[in-house]
RNA sequence: UGGCCCGUCGACAAGUGGUAAGUCACAUGACUUUGACUCAUGCAUUCGUAGGUUCGAAUCCUGCCGGGCCAA
């Protein structure tokens, strides 16, 4: 649909789509029978083995020490839009677009991503580490519209992708069962034992893997009121708390970037949001010999090690980080 | 060995003669380009067991099995 509708502004459109994976032969081949119907010039681009290296061990080594990984906001700088960009200069292309929900604006010099126009929508999350060489050749033209547009759009072009689902959960696991996919692959995740909000012994758990901060389902654990993933220790034992506290008030970064390229600073107020389906949620920054935290304006659910944290101002995104940890 | 309690879904637990609540856990589905959260639906033809009383028992009676407490 992205493309059509460059089509449609009397843009030259030509094709790529990126094989990430085996399990990806799928969407390649909708890809492919996209481009058919559209009569594009369709190319595949192969990186497995960048995406494995960048996106697939880290995802694994992360969870088995105990954090939560965001395969997608690493893949989209490191991997997916520089293999696009790499392409297209290749081509001599200067812009580059994709299908996300979300846009660029251009405000002082700087080349933001915004929101979405359907809030519901919005990825922008996910984008938020793209670096400015690429924002500035970036072109997202159905983050303008809203997802039923967009579908009624294709299906009035009568396209196939008319009716593609839309969700998936990992993309290089296609089952779902991550925790099975990074033990598949030899990677030992950290045992450790269940602590009751009490700090009872509660017995082992599966694995640091299998768990994240905030998760209630799957534990196995029945005290008679719901019990959620408090916090996943160093040595690999799981601190369990009831509703309601597994709440942060704020939130220690590392990894920073910022759209502009200044560091953050005491005292900045953004909105920020902690997971990607997230209303953003007032904060401010505090720098403190050396690291710069978000103090959370009222408290987030489940803010996980290893998740990010996305800075925005008036639907721009100003920058973010990896949550280092919580409090 | 006497005396007294108790035994209901994986866990906890209502129910004390009228035909098995609820919570947690679990399963499936929805939602979702990360992990989560959330929501919907499902989940004991049966109440330790064997008999008895009764139109009718998880509920009353008896034996046995299992667990606990007290006494010597």
């Amino acid at each position: 649909m992205a493309a059509r509708i460059l089509q449609q502004q009397d843009f030259a459109v030509e094709a790529a789509v990126i094989s990430f994976s085996p399990a990806h032969r799928r969407a390649v081949e909708a890809a492919q029978k996209a481009a058919a119907e559209l009569s594009i010039p369709l190319a595949v681009l192969h990186c497995e083995e960048l995406f494995d290296k960048a996106v697939v061990s880290a995802f694994c080594a992360t969870y088995a020490a105990g954090r939560t990984p965001n395969p997608c906001v690493v893949c989209n700088p490191l991997v997916k839009f520089k293999v696009l960009a790499d392409e297209a200069d290749r081509r001599g292309i200067r812009y580059i677009a994709s299908g996300h929900y979300a846009r660029t604006e251009l405000k002082n010099g700087v080349h933001h991503i915004a929101v979405a126009a359907s809030a519901a929508r919005d990825q922008s999350y996910m984008l938020y580490r793209l670096p400015p060489e690429i924002r500035g050749r970036l072109c997202l033209p159905v983050g303008e519209f809203e997802k039923p547009a967009v579908r009624h759009m294709a299906e009035d072009m009568g396209l196939s992708c008319a009716d593609a689902p839309d969700s998936q959960e990992i993309c290089f696991i296609p089952d779902g069962d991550h925790a099975a996919f990074i033990a598949a692959r030899g990677v030992a995740s950290l045992p450790g034992r269940f602590l009751s909000p009490e700090g009872r012994d509660l017995g082992p758990h599966g694995g640091v893997a299998h768990y994240t901060v905030g998760q209630r389902k799957g534990l196995g654990i029945a005290l008679g009121q719901p019990v959620f993933v408090k916090e996943i220790l160093a040595g690999g034992d799981i601190r369990l708390g009831y509703a309601g506290e597994e709440y942060a008030a704020g939130v220690v970064l590392q990894d920073i970037v910022t759209a502009g390229g200044a560091p953050l600073a005491t005292g900045e107020e953004y909105l920020v949001k902690i997971r990607s389906a997230a209303a953003p949620s007032p904060c401010k920054v505090r720098v403190e010999s050396g690291q710069t935290s978000l103090l959370f304006q009222l408290p987030l659910r489940a803010a996980a090690p290893g998740q990010h944290a996305v800075l925005y101002c008036d639907g721009l995104v100003m920058g973010g980080g990896a949550i280092h940890s919580s409090f």
